[in-house]
DNA sequence: ACTGGATCCTGACTGC
DNA sequence: TGCAGTCAGGATCCAG
Protein backbone atom coordinates (compact mmCIF):
# COMPACT_ATOMS: atom_id res chain seq x y z
CA UNK A 1 0.00 0.00 0.00
CA UNK A 2 2.44 2.77 1.07
CA UNK A 3 5.47 4.38 -0.55
CA UNK A 4 6.97 7.37 0.60
CA UNK A 5 3.91 10.44 -0.04
CA UNK A 6 1.45 8.05 1.66
CA UNK A 7 4.03 7.20 4.83
CA UNK A 8 4.34 11.34 4.90
CA UNK A 9 0.69 11.60 4.60
CA UNK A 10 0.15 9.41 7.77
CA UNK A 11 2.83 11.13 9.37
CA UNK A 12 1.13 14.40 8.76
CA UNK A 13 -2.48 13.19 9.71
CA UNK A 14 -1.41 11.39 12.69
CA UNK A 15 1.42 13.99 14.34
CA UNK A 16 -1.27 16.45 15.62
CA UNK A 17 -3.32 13.69 17.82
CA UNK A 18 -0.14 11.94 19.12
CA UNK A 19 2.54 14.74 19.83
CA UNK A 20 2.99 15.63 23.37
CA UNK A 21 0.71 12.95 24.86
CA UNK A 22 1.52 10.38 26.67
CA UNK A 23 0.64 7.17 26.35
CA UNK A 24 -2.00 5.65 28.84
CA UNK A 25 -1.85 1.86 27.27
CA UNK A 26 -0.20 -0.22 24.57
CA UNK A 27 -1.62 -2.81 23.20
CA UNK A 28 -0.26 -5.61 21.24
CA UNK A 29 -2.79 -8.21 19.52
CA UNK A 30 -1.06 -10.22 17.41
CA UNK A 31 3.30 -10.20 17.43
CA UNK A 32 3.59 -11.97 14.29
CA UNK A 33 4.25 -8.87 11.98
CA UNK A 34 7.60 -9.04 9.61
CA UNK A 35 9.46 -9.58 12.77
CA UNK A 36 8.05 -10.58 16.19
CA UNK A 37 6.57 -7.19 18.36
CA UNK A 38 9.14 -7.26 21.50
CA UNK A 39 6.86 -8.95 24.48
CA UNK A 40 8.35 -6.14 26.93
CA UNK A 41 7.02 -3.02 24.83
CA UNK A 42 4.05 -2.10 26.43
CA UNK A 43 5.64 -1.68 29.75
CA UNK A 44 8.49 0.42 27.68
CA UNK A 45 6.00 2.43 26.32
CA UNK A 46 3.18 3.00 29.27
CA UNK A 47 3.71 6.19 30.77
CA UNK A 48 6.05 7.80 28.80
CA UNK A 49 5.38 10.62 26.40
CA UNK A 50 5.37 10.54 22.74
CA UNK A 51 7.55 14.08 21.86
CA UNK A 52 7.96 13.69 18.31
CA UNK A 53 6.82 12.02 15.43
CA UNK A 54 9.22 11.97 12.12
CA UNK A 55 9.95 10.04 9.53
CA UNK A 56 12.76 8.64 7.07
CA UNK A 57 11.96 6.33 4.45
CA UNK A 58 9.18 4.48 4.56
CA UNK A 59 9.91 4.25 8.38
CA UNK A 60 7.58 6.50 11.27
CA UNK A 61 9.75 7.17 14.00
CA UNK A 62 7.65 8.26 17.54
CA UNK A 63 10.24 9.44 19.46
CA UNK A 64 9.34 7.87 23.25
CA UNK A 65 10.71 10.95 25.35
CA UNK A 66 14.29 10.51 25.99
CA UNK A 67 14.02 6.76 26.18
CA UNK A 68 13.99 5.45 22.89
CA UNK A 69 12.08 5.19 19.58
CA UNK A 70 9.04 3.18 18.41
CA UNK A 71 10.01 2.44 14.56
CA UNK A 72 6.35 2.10 12.65
CA UNK A 73 6.86 0.55 8.96
CA UNK A 74 3.14 -0.15 6.67
CA UNK A 75 4.87 -2.99 4.51
CA UNK A 76 2.47 -4.03 1.71
CA UNK A 77 -0.74 -3.50 3.40
CA UNK A 78 -0.50 -1.60 6.66
CA UNK A 79 -2.42 1.55 7.95
CA UNK A 80 -2.59 3.90 10.85
CA UNK A 81 -5.65 5.76 12.03
CA UNK A 82 -6.28 8.09 15.00
CA UNK A 83 -9.66 6.86 16.35
CA UNK A 84 -11.87 7.87 19.24
CA UNK A 85 -11.04 5.69 22.34
CA UNK A 86 -13.84 2.69 22.63
CA UNK A 87 -13.62 2.53 18.49
CA UNK A 88 -14.53 -1.07 17.67
CA UNK A 89 -11.70 -3.57 17.17
CA UNK A 90 -11.72 -4.33 13.40
CA UNK A 91 -10.04 -7.72 11.94
CA UNK A 92 -6.26 -7.11 12.00
CA UNK A 93 -5.86 -4.40 14.03
CA UNK A 94 -2.44 -5.71 15.53
CA UNK A 95 -1.64 -2.67 17.73
CA UNK A 96 -2.41 0.35 19.65
CA UNK A 97 -1.65 3.01 21.61
CA UNK A 98 -4.28 4.74 23.94
CA UNK A 99 -3.05 8.33 24.55
CA UNK A 100 -3.85 10.96 27.60
CA UNK A 101 -6.29 12.74 25.01
CA UNK A 102 -8.50 9.67 24.84
CA UNK A 103 -7.22 9.11 21.37
CA UNK A 104 -6.42 5.96 19.97
CA UNK A 105 -3.50 5.34 17.37
CA UNK A 106 -4.01 1.78 15.95
CA UNK A 107 -2.13 -0.20 13.09
CA UNK A 108 -4.11 -2.31 11.09
CA UNK A 109 -2.70 -4.76 8.31
CA UNK A 110 -4.25 -7.73 7.04
CA UNK A 111 -0.56 -9.15 5.46
CA UNK A 112 1.47 -8.21 8.19
CA UNK A 113 4.37 -7.07 6.17
CA UNK A 114 4.63 -4.38 8.25
CA UNK A 115 7.11 -3.94 11.34
CA UNK A 116 6.81 -2.83 14.93
CA UNK A 117 10.43 -2.33 16.98
CA UNK A 118 11.31 -1.16 19.62
CA UNK A 119 15.12 1.16 19.75
CA UNK A 120 16.62 2.49 22.58
CA UNK A 121 20.19 3.06 20.08
CA UNK A 122 20.78 6.41 18.62
CA UNK A 123 18.36 5.80 16.05
CA UNK A 124 20.67 6.82 13.59
CA UNK A 125 22.81 3.68 13.94
CA UNK A 126 20.02 1.39 13.89
CA UNK A 127 20.71 -1.53 11.48
CA UNK A 128 17.52 -0.50 9.40
CA UNK A 129 18.48 2.99 9.12
CA UNK A 130 21.94 3.84 8.83
CA UNK A 131 22.40 2.80 5.60
CA UNK A 132 19.59 4.26 3.76
CA UNK A 133 20.12 6.21 0.84
CA UNK A 134 18.76 9.99 0.76
CA UNK A 135 15.38 11.55 0.92
CA UNK A 136 13.83 12.53 -2.71
CA UNK A 137 13.92 16.34 -3.08
CA UNK A 138 17.27 16.71 0.17
CA UNK A 139 20.62 18.18 -1.24
CA UNK A 140 22.17 14.56 -1.04
CA UNK A 141 20.10 13.23 -3.98
CA UNK A 142 21.49 14.52 -7.03
CA UNK A 143 22.78 14.15 -10.64
CA UNK A 144 26.18 12.89 -9.69
CA UNK A 145 25.07 10.56 -6.67
CA UNK A 146 22.81 8.59 -9.25
CA UNK A 147 25.55 8.56 -11.92
CA UNK A 148 28.41 7.61 -10.10
CA UNK A 149 26.45 4.66 -8.34
CA UNK A 150 24.79 3.68 -11.29
CA UNK A 151 28.76 2.81 -13.16
CA UNK A 152 29.23 -0.37 -14.35
CA UNK A 153 26.06 -1.24 -12.64
CA UNK A 154 23.51 -3.98 -14.88
CA UNK A 155 20.57 -3.96 -13.35
CA UNK A 156 17.59 -2.40 -14.60
CA UNK A 157 17.25 1.34 -14.08
CA UNK A 158 14.02 0.82 -12.40
CA UNK A 159 16.02 -1.98 -10.00
CA UNK A 160 18.47 0.76 -9.41
CA UNK A 161 16.01 4.02 -8.25
CA UNK A 162 14.11 1.52 -5.99
CA UNK A 163 16.84 0.01 -4.20
CA UNK A 164 16.62 2.43 -0.79
CA UNK A 165 20.80 2.76 -0.77
CA UNK A 166 19.90 4.79 -3.85
CA UNK A 167 17.41 6.90 -2.94
CA UNK A 168 14.34 6.23 -0.39
CA UNK A 169 10.72 5.95 -0.63
CA UNK A 170 10.85 5.15 -4.84
CA UNK A 171 8.07 2.44 -4.85
CA UNK A 172 6.75 0.16 -7.43
CA UNK A 173 4.10 3.19 -8.35
CA UNK A 174 6.78 5.81 -8.41
CA UNK A 175 9.40 4.48 -10.20
CA UNK A 176 7.03 3.93 -13.16
CA UNK A 177 5.92 7.51 -12.85
CA UNK A 178 9.11 9.46 -12.61
CA UNK A 179 11.03 6.99 -15.10
CA UNK A 180 7.98 7.77 -17.92
CA UNK A 181 8.29 11.36 -17.17
CA UNK A 182 12.15 11.53 -17.33
CA UNK A 183 11.78 9.64 -20.77
CA UNK A 184 14.34 6.98 -19.71
CA UNK A 185 13.22 2.80 -20.67
CA UNK A 186 12.85 1.29 -17.14
CA UNK A 187 14.58 -2.46 -18.78
CA UNK A 188 17.75 -0.13 -19.37
CA UNK A 189 20.42 -1.06 -17.85
CA UNK A 190 21.51 1.24 -14.95
CA UNK A 191 25.14 1.81 -16.16
CA UNK A 192 24.23 2.88 -19.39
CA UNK A 193 22.27 5.54 -18.51
CA UNK A 194 24.11 9.08 -19.37
CA UNK A 195 24.68 12.06 -16.60
CA UNK A 196 22.01 13.96 -18.14
CA UNK A 197 19.50 11.68 -18.07
CA UNK A 198 20.25 11.12 -14.41
CA UNK A 199 19.85 14.86 -13.82
CA UNK A 200 16.05 14.61 -15.57
CA UNK A 201 15.62 11.45 -13.70
CA UNK A 202 16.63 13.30 -10.61
CA UNK A 203 14.11 16.06 -11.39
CA UNK A 204 11.39 13.61 -12.31
CA UNK A 205 11.84 11.48 -8.65
CA UNK A 206 11.09 14.61 -6.87
CA UNK A 207 8.93 16.47 -8.39
CA UNK A 208 5.92 12.74 -9.06
CA UNK A 209 7.17 12.35 -5.10
CA UNK A 210 6.20 16.26 -4.00
CA UNK A 211 3.26 15.83 -6.16
CA UNK A 212 2.19 12.47 -4.63
CA UNK A 213 2.34 14.11 -0.79
CA UNK A 214 0.77 17.51 -2.12
CA UNK A 215 -2.26 15.30 -2.94
CA UNK A 216 -2.07 13.51 0.34
CA UNK A 217 -0.57 10.20 -1.81
CA UNK A 218 -2.19 7.36 -4.00
CA UNK A 219 -5.39 5.56 -3.22
CA UNK A 220 -5.25 2.32 -5.43
CA UNK A 221 -7.35 0.23 -3.59
CA UNK A 222 -7.17 1.13 0.04
CA UNK A 223 -5.09 3.56 0.97
CA UNK A 224 -6.72 6.03 3.05
CA UNK A 225 -5.28 9.32 5.10
CA UNK A 226 -5.52 8.78 8.46
CA UNK A 227 -8.73 10.62 9.15
CA UNK A 228 -10.40 8.18 6.32
CA UNK A 229 -9.69 10.24 3.54
CA UNK A 230 -8.32 8.51 0.31
CA UNK A 231 -5.18 10.00 -1.51
CA UNK A 232 -5.58 11.89 -4.83
CA UNK A 233 -2.60 11.37 -6.72
CA UNK A 234 -4.25 8.80 -8.51
CA UNK A 235 -5.38 11.09 -10.81
CA UNK A 236 -2.36 12.55 -11.98
CA UNK A 237 -0.87 9.11 -12.33
CA UNK A 238 0.21 9.07 -16.38
CA UNK A 239 1.59 5.00 -17.28
CA UNK A 240 1.14 2.93 -13.71
CA UNK A 241 -1.57 1.13 -14.21
CA UNK A 242 -2.50 2.15 -17.26
CA UNK A 243 -1.11 -0.99 -19.82
CA UNK A 244 -3.29 -0.60 -23.60
CA UNK A 245 -3.99 2.78 -22.78
CA UNK A 246 -2.76 6.02 -24.75
CA UNK A 247 0.06 7.10 -23.96
CA UNK A 248 -0.50 10.84 -22.76
CA UNK A 249 2.19 12.06 -24.88
CA UNK A 250 2.37 10.43 -27.99
CA UNK A 251 -0.85 8.21 -27.86
CA UNK A 252 0.60 5.08 -28.70
CA UNK A 253 -0.41 1.99 -26.06
CA UNK A 254 1.33 1.70 -22.40
CA UNK A 255 3.01 -1.34 -22.31
CA UNK A 256 3.17 -3.64 -19.53
CA UNK A 257 5.64 -5.80 -18.45
CA UNK A 258 7.74 -7.94 -15.44
CA UNK A 259 10.59 -6.44 -14.11
CA UNK A 260 12.65 -8.24 -10.93
CA UNK A 261 8.79 -9.51 -9.96
CA UNK A 262 7.34 -6.29 -10.12
CA UNK A 263 5.01 -4.92 -12.78
CA UNK A 264 6.35 -2.20 -14.71
CA UNK A 265 4.50 0.34 -16.83
CA UNK A 266 5.92 2.38 -19.56
CA UNK A 267 6.14 3.97 -23.40
CA UNK A 268 7.78 2.41 -25.73
CA UNK A 269 8.05 5.20 -28.08
CA UNK A 270 8.27 8.05 -25.29
CA UNK A 271 11.06 5.73 -23.06
CA UNK A 272 14.23 5.01 -24.71
C1' DA B 1 30.55 -6.96 -4.89
C1' DC B 2 26.39 -7.68 -7.63
C1' DT B 3 22.31 -9.83 -9.04
C1' DG B 4 18.13 -12.34 -9.27
C1' DG B 5 14.87 -14.99 -6.88
C1' DA B 6 12.28 -16.74 -2.97
C1' DT B 7 9.91 -15.33 0.83
C1' DC B 8 6.77 -13.55 4.58
C1' DC B 9 0.82 -13.03 4.58
C1' DT B 10 -4.19 -12.05 3.50
C1' DG B 11 -7.71 -10.42 0.44
C1' DA B 12 -9.58 -9.07 -3.98
C1' DC B 13 -10.45 -10.47 -8.27
C1' DT B 14 -10.85 -13.64 -12.48
C1' DG B 15 -12.24 -17.60 -14.84
C1' DC B 16 -14.29 -22.05 -14.84
C1' DT C 1 -22.17 -20.01 -4.95
C1' DG C 2 -17.75 -22.43 -4.91
C1' DC C 3 -13.14 -23.20 -5.86
C1' DA C 4 -8.44 -22.70 -7.81
C1' DG C 5 -5.27 -19.66 -9.49
C1' DT C 6 -3.19 -15.04 -9.86
C1' DC C 7 -1.81 -10.77 -8.27
C1' DA C 8 -0.92 -6.73 -5.00
C1' DG C 9 1.75 -0.48 -2.88
C1' DG C 10 7.94 -3.73 0.53
C1' DA C 11 12.34 -5.12 1.21
C1' DT C 12 15.26 -8.64 3.57
C1' DC C 13 17.78 -12.53 3.06
C1' DC C 14 20.34 -16.01 0.59
C1' DA C 15 22.59 -18.62 -3.10
C1' DG C 16 25.38 -18.33 -7.06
Amino acid sequence: MPELPEVETTKRGIAPHIENQSIVKAIVRNQQLRWPIDSDLSAKLEGQVVTAVTRRAKYLLLQIGDHGTLILHLGMSGSLRVLPQGAAVQKHDHFELQLSNNKILRLNDPRRFGAVLWSDQDINQHKLIRNLGPEPNSAKFDTLRLYQLSRKRKLTVKQFIMDGKTVVGVGNIYASESLFRAGIDPRRAAGSISKARYMKLTETVNSVISKAIAAGGTTLQDFTQPDGKPGYFKQELTVYGKAGEPCSICQSEIQQEVIAQRNTFYCKRCQT
